[in-house]
DNA sequence: CGACAACACTTGTTCGAACAAGATATCATT
DNA sequence: AATGATATCTTGTTCGAACAAGTGTTGTCG
């Protein structure tokens, strides 16, 4: 792994502190990788947060899961779920039901069109992140995982799934 | 360093390969990190990106600097970069000029009222960003930056101040 | 010197993100 | 059984992000 060499004063001429020039490159970096999830989702009209819920529903089929919990395991913090899901359920490609035993809830599950979606993705995902951070080393994204989580363990509430 | 054990039958029921855990976890990390910058920069009425432009042109004073040269240099692309500068002119903290020799161009500066916001928002800025990742050692601090440059290094364009 | 291309923004419009306030359902208490 | 508290969404509204089309300016080429 070989560094860019940067002279202290080079840096501090940018950054305030280390930590401001890793947050900064945390945000450049997102922000990059970012615009080849955009693309690739764009083509389906989907969010990369709508994915993301796909994926999640996905995941625990034929399970449902409460509207809040869902929106409480997705990446980004989603307010506005609802209308998230309202658009997904206009697809066809979530449903939703009100217990009649707990008419508090909302119990959301993907339907077959959403499964099909995610099938008719999958290989376009797979190549979208392998032009994303393909080349790095396996031992290095094994590292940037692993410092990311280290990262943001502060800032993860106790009952994440993300811990 | 230690390593969070996880096993692959775990790992691969969350992630349909290490790129996207990779990816997954930089989303995760810089949506948690954010969430304290905007709750500072919220309290000043800027966002982020705002910060960041005002940051670049005190770097830049007392030259000026062309709009879409400015747009370039920001972490996050601004396709609205006018709009933004328009709030900020508005607020008297930058200020505006078309050169006679080059009507083509607008040159972008900070003003005294700009430089002195940020010299009052510098301690809470420099406690925002130890909150976000103080608990890191500077040599995970380092690695992490350098990975994540890497990581973004491919889809960085050739002219870009990021490189 | 006149047409056309290239440059550097600017504006129109649409859409998702964010916060706050509201609505409905259930539970706990007396 | 009525009251208030809590849980779980839903809706109103505002604001920035994104893309595309438009405008004014300068350079170039015949």
């Amino acid at each position: 792994m070989q560094a860019t060499i940067e002279t202290a004063g080079e840096r501090l001429q940018r950054f305030d502190s280390p930590e401001q020039e890793a947050f900064l490159n945390l945000w450049r970096t997102y922000d990059r990788l970012r615009l080849l999830e955009d693309e690739l989702f764009g083509k389906y009209d989907l969010t990369a947060q709508q994915y993301n819920t796909l994926r999640l529903l996905r995941a625990a089929h034929p399970e449902r899961v409460p509207t809040l919990t869902l929106a409480g395991q997705l990446v980004s913090r989603a307010p506005d779920i609802t209308r998230l899901l309202d658009k997904l359920a206009e697809r066809g490609l979530i449903d939703r039901e009100r217990p009649a035993e707990n008419r508090r809830t909302v119990q959301v599950g993907i339907t077959p069109a959403g499964r099909q979606l995610l099938t008719r993705l999958a290989a376009e995902v797979r190549q979208c992140h392998a032009a994303q951070l393909g080349h790095l080393e396996p031992e290095e994204l094994r590292l940037l995982t692993e410092l990311l989580k280290k990262a943001r363990a502060p800032h993860e509430p106790d009952e994440s799934r993300w811990r």
